[in-house]
Order: structure tokens, then C-alpha cells, then sequence
DNA sequence: AATGAATGAGAGTTCATTCAT
DNA sequence: CATGAATGAACTCTCATTCAT
């Protein structure tokens, strides 16, 4: 009799049904994540998460205990292509390849629009703003360790506090999304990446490094 | 006779209908104040504000005709303070005049507490984001203005965009808050006056600086 | 000096007082009546009423114990204007002295505007309910007094039962008011009068009517 | 296997989900009409209708928008219990079939209740009194165009006007359910029918008209 | 597992009535 | 007495979450 039921229900072996549920966690977490990019997390429902990915109501929790942890569960998802990229200082020219890197990363990340809702949250869910701040935290030392690296090979201004530098580079990084939603026009990633290694190195080390590694 | 007359109607030194009312309104003014820095703009209810404030909920509708209008007014009267002062680069001393500057600014903004809301109200609120996009519009003329009398004296860096410069002066002006809220150790006034200097001028220029301001 | 303002505000002796007091009155009764009229009772707040008079919200408290007792007090005022005359059946012209009656009466009504608001708090204020049933019923017994001496003088039907008759007549004349808000056109009193004297009286009595009356 | 099926998904013979829901909203309805007759409009809440048709709240804005959105339904689903039936004016005897009739009509109508509120709402809400009025006008309508018959065939009073008539009768008619209100005692439907036959037949043409349809 | 109707706590708001001035 | 600010109960409506089917 269970057989028979198996075979009924379980047609397919073990993956679909496996599968399908996957596919409805993901289809909640994309819906989520456009909703509340779009309108942020107090002013989307679960009522509406659910129905734009095309479930009911009910189905959303049994897939996330409810609205917050369907956040979390984006934000664990999406958190290393939130990560900006760990630059590579000590390059030909580190200007230009800084701006490349930028520009890859914040067009990956306005796909992502999730950012929007995160200051929304950040005071009101202590959780989340642990996770974040432990990425945070992680993207902190990875730059503070480059910049140490940069400073040990005396490529670096001899009287900036590596620590303040190491968060300055966050802080405009951090700031770039607002430049489009501020004055509409796309950032230039250029000059930003001029600004930043200008924080990093004096200029007559940048002639250095140049030389330096165009001899290697 | 006109002393019986004082004495009858003007007892009470100060007027007392309307310094109440105002003391009224100032109680929610500065309870909506705490309590969304607190809380946060959503998580806190109009009966709240009231109750904090000492006053009964309807109250708080005989003041404002909602909770968005508080913030509106919270934000109208405390937008000045908000202003990050204009510093003023040409000077014997940028850095330390700089860093004196900023640390008192934040130690006003600080008790102000207003900033943590904002974040919060931008995507949903157009007024809102009108009114503190003109405020930061006047911020920025207000540095461009000073970087180009700068680069007009011939002090500035001669590669960077003024513009892209005054935005990241803003930009790490304004992510100071977040030091506080993040390590919970205090910002280093000193070490980001000197980063934004450096973004400001090149070392040698600096130094010309000194020199020409103490001779004259 | 002083003397100046004692005779200034207390130049009158004493009548003004009460005399301020029933002006004050008035003018509360008065604005209800228009407020209530036009926007329906519960759709008219204390607050209106008062500033409508040209009084403090107060003030309002001071003269009636509530919003119901200044709707009482307006009917208990106004119920006799809303009575309907007592017609005079046996007489040369029935028709024509019924129509002149009703013209009369219904200009005064609408003048007055209160019975709007009947419908709406006969159900919920049995007081309210109980007094204009008693007027009611003043009306009908006046008016069932009436047929029943055209009864005894031989004029009537002889088959219509005068309860049933009086309850009709009145029915029809409290549905008067009707006519305006629903055709926008003024009521036809002669038609009415007709129509009422044709259930009071058989056409062949309404001649000898007219004889009889010449005659004497 | 189709045994099965009917086992698993016919189980109930009845459609179970819409029928609920039906159920519900007729639910609401009927306690919207009890307590609307009961104690008003204004003075019934929502919360009271759900709960007093033994659901939540929330329920109630489920199936309605609100508690006026609920009335017109009311309105709409009840308006043709409501209209009063055509009475066949040419007939053997007019008055007792007008009397049966209005006896079933006003018997139906009791049931309902929900001409109580009306008056309360007439004044406020447009849409409302748009609908009533348009009901009213087909009443008016038919009864003037059954009297133009009357008159065509010549049975009826030569000198009163079928409109003031038609709309008299209607005034009447209309007034039969305060009878109830007021005296508490039933009206007394062959008294009124005698009385609005009356108004439409002389009573020579009542007695020409009960030999004229004995012989048809 | 999936569904979506049902739940009910709670947010925002109004207003009759009171009370300090 | 007059004032009008203050009160707080009560109302409407929303939405995260549960639960019967």
C-alpha cells in the first residue's frame, strides 16, 4: 500500500519534489528582494511576496518562519556579491584597475537593489544588523590587511592611521549607490578610484610602483 | 488701580497659554525625536510619542496632523543643525581647524540623533527626500565653493574633479556617525581631517600653505 | 481710569447677564438647527456647533449637558411650528382653506429644516422618539376629532373608518417635504388638498357643503 | 480508479470552498440587516456585524470594503423585495385584491427591516440616495402608468391629477410600516386599500366596474 | 504540501466631554 | 462664567500569521 502511495505521489524518484520546492524558495526570494527594493520592507506584504511569485499566502511559511527571516535569508544569499571585491594594490597602474573593479561591483549590486532596505532595518532587528555587521567587519580587514601590505612595501603615506584610511575607502565606497539616486547621473569611477588611491599613496610612490612593475 | 489690574491679568510673569501649547509641542517634538532614533520611524506609534510626552494621544493630534508631519517639523527645525559647518581651507592650519570643526559638529548632531530615521523615510517619502536633497544640495555648492577658491589660489591637487572631491569630502562627513554606531569607539577627528586635507591638498602645497598664512 | 473700565464692562446693571446668557443660547440652538439640517446630526460635531455660534467649545457644555439635550431642547422649541394647523373642515371652500393651510405650514417647515435629522435618531434615542410620538399623537387626535364632526354633521364617507382616514391624511401630509428633495419641483398644494378632501368628504357632500355654508 | 477520485476529491457533494465563502458574505449581510434595523447605521460598527455573524474583524473587509459598501449591497440584493407589486387596478374587486396584495408585501417587507435605516442615510450619502431614487422612480413609473389606464377606460376622478395621485399613493403606502412603530397594533390593509381606491375611483365607477367584470 | 480564508492584535485617527486657567 | 487645550474611549481598517480543507 505505501508502495502503491509512493508511486502515485512519487512519480518522478526523489529530485522533483526536492526540486520544485527549491525552485518556490527561490522564486519567494526574488520576489522578495524586487518588492522591497522597489518598496521597501515595512510596505511589502507577505501577501504580495506570495503572489508575485506565484504561490498562496500559506506557502511562504513554509518556507521562511516569516517576512524578517525571508530578509535574512536574501541578504546570507546575496552578502558576497555585496562584498566589494578586495583590490589589488600593488599593480602597474592600481587607478584604473581600482575603477574597473568598482564599476563591476556596483553594477552587480543595483541589480541587486537590496541595499535600499537595509538602513530601514538596521536599528530595529539586532540579528541583522550583527550579520551585516560581521561582513562589514570581514571587508574591514580585508582592506586594512591589503593596506598593511602596501604600507610594509613603503608604498604608503608614512602619517595616515591605516585603520582610518581602511574605513575612509569603506565610507565612499559605501556612499557611491547614492550618487545615482542624488543627482541621477552614474558615478564616475574614475576620478573615485583616483580619490582612493590618492588616501592610499603619495604620488611620487604611485611613479614608483609604476616603474617598479613595469620592470618585472 | 492699573497695579489691580496687572496683578489680575498679569500674574503669571510669562504668557501662559502659549508658552504651554509650546512646551507641548516641543515634549513631542523632542519625544518623536528619541524615540525614532530609538525605534525607528515605523516602529514607533503616534500613541507612543504621546505617552512619552506626557500627553494624552489626542494630543498629539492637536500638534500635528500626523506622524510624518511630526518628522517634517522635526526635520525643519533641526535642519540647521544638521549642516556640517563651512570650513575654511585657506588657513594656517586645515587639518587641526578642520578637526576642531568636525568634532563639534558631531557632538551636536550627535545628541540630535535625528539622522539614524532618515536613512529609514528616503525611498518612500517624496517630500521628505525633496527636503533633505535641497539641504545636501546647499552642502554641496557650499564645499565646491570653498574647493574652487582653493584650486583658484593654486593650492589644489590639479587632477582631481571638484566635483567627484566634494562629494567624497560629504561622503566621509557623513559616514562619521556610523563609526560610533559600528566599533562604539569614537571617530578620529584628527586622522579624518588630515585624509580629507590630503584630498584636498598635495603635501608640498601644505606646507607653502603654513608658511605663507604665518607670514602674513 | 479705572472708573473708565468699570464702565466699560460693567455698565450695564444686571439684566445683561442673563440676557448675554440666552443670546449665547440662541445662537447655540440656532447653529445646531442649521448644522444638524445640513450635514445630519451625527455628521455635526460639538466643536462646530460652538464655533458656529461664535462660542468656545466650552461654552457649548455650559448650556446644554450634551449634544442630544441641544437637539431635545431644539424640538421641544420648534415642535409646536412643526405641528400642522388644525384645518376647519366645514366650510364653504374646504379645498382651497386646506391648501392655503398647507402652503403655509410647509414654508414654515422648511424654513426650519429640523425634520431631516428625525429619521435619523428616531430609532436609537427612545426619549427623542417618545416626544415626538406624543406630538404625533396630538396631531392625530386633533385631527381625528375633526372628521369626526364632519362625521356627526353627516359630511363623511360613511364606509372609511376615521382612525385609518386620519393616519392617511397625516401620512400624506408628512410626505410632503419629500416632494422637494426627490422631484426638485415644489409641491402642488391645491392637488393635495384635493386629494385630501376627496377621502374626507363624497363629491355630492362637498356641494351641499358649499350651499349650505353660502347660505348661512 | 474513478471511484477513487470521487472518494478523494468528491467527497462532499456540495462545492465546499465557494459555498463557505457565500455562506459568509450572506452571513454578514444578514447580521449588517439585523443590527442596521435593530440600532441604526451609524451606530452599528463593523466589528458588531462580524461579530455578531460569528466571525473576525478582519473577516468583514474581506467581503466587503466597508461597513457602506456592505449597506448597498444590502440595498441592491433586497431593493426588489422592496419595490412594492403592480396592482391590477381593473378588476372585480380592486379593493380586496389591493389589500392582499399590500398585506403580502408589507408581510415580506417586515422581514427585511432594512427600511429603517434608509431615512437615517438618504441625507449623507449620494450614491445611496442615487439608487433609492432611481427604485422609486420606477415605482412612481408603473403605478402612474396604471392609473392612465384607469383613466383611458374612464373610471377615474376627472379632476384630480394622476401624478399627484400616483405619488400620494406612494406616500401611503410608504407610510404603512410606521403603523407599526407607532401604535404597535397591525395596519389595517383593508381600510387602506379602501381608502386609496378611493382616491383612484369615483364610486359609481366602482359599482360600474364590478357588473362590467362579473359579466366579462 | 499547498491553499487562501480567517484571525485578531494593533495602528492611526476622531470627537464628546472635562477641567485648569 | 468663558475658554479651548487635554483627555481617552472607541472606531475603522491593515496585515503578519495560523489553520481547516
Amino acid at each position: 500500500m505505501s508502495e502503491n502511495n509512493e508511486i502515485q505521489t512519487g512519480y518522478f524518484p526523489t529530485i522533483p519534489k526536492q526540486a520544485r520546492a527549491l525552485e518556490k524558495r527561490q522564486a519567494l526570494l526574488k520576489s522578495g528582494n524586487i518588492l522591497f527594493a522597489e518598496k521597501g520592507y515595512e510596505n511589502t506584504t507577505a501577501k504580495e511576496i506570495a503572489s508575485h511569485a506565484g504561490v498562496a499566502t500559506g506557502t511562504f511559511y513554509r518556507y521562511f518562519s516569516d517576512k524578517r527571516q525571508l530578509l535574512l535569508s536574501l541578504l546570507k544569499d546575496k552578502l558576497e556579491s555585496m562584498m566589494p571585491p578586495e583590490p589589488n594594490w600593488l599593480n602597474v597602474d592600481p587607478e584604473s584597475s581600482l575603477a574597473i573593479l568598482l564599476k563591476a561591483h556596483f553594477e552587480r549590486l543595483d541589480k541587486l537593489g537590496l541595499y535600499r532596505v537595509l538602513p530601514e532595518l538596521l536599528h530595529r532587528d539586532e540579528e541583522l544588523a550583527e550579520v551585516l555587521f560581521e561582513a562589514k567587519r570581514k571587508i574591514y580587514m580585508q582592506i586594512l590587511k591589503g593596506l598593511e601590505q602596501v604600507k610594509e612595501n613603503g608604498f604608503a603615506w608614512e602619517d595616515l592611521s591605516l585603520e582610518t584610511l581602511s574605513w575612509s575607502i569603506i565610507a565612499l565606497v559605501e556612499k557611491i549607490p547614492e550618487i545615482q539616486n542624488e543627482s541621477g547621473s552614474n558615478p564616475d569611477y574614475d576620478q573615485i578610484a583616483k580619490i582612493i588611491c590618492r588616501l592610499v599613496f603619495p604620488p611620487e610612490k604611485m611613479i614608483q610602483l609604476k616603474n617598479l612593475k613595469r620592470e618585472e
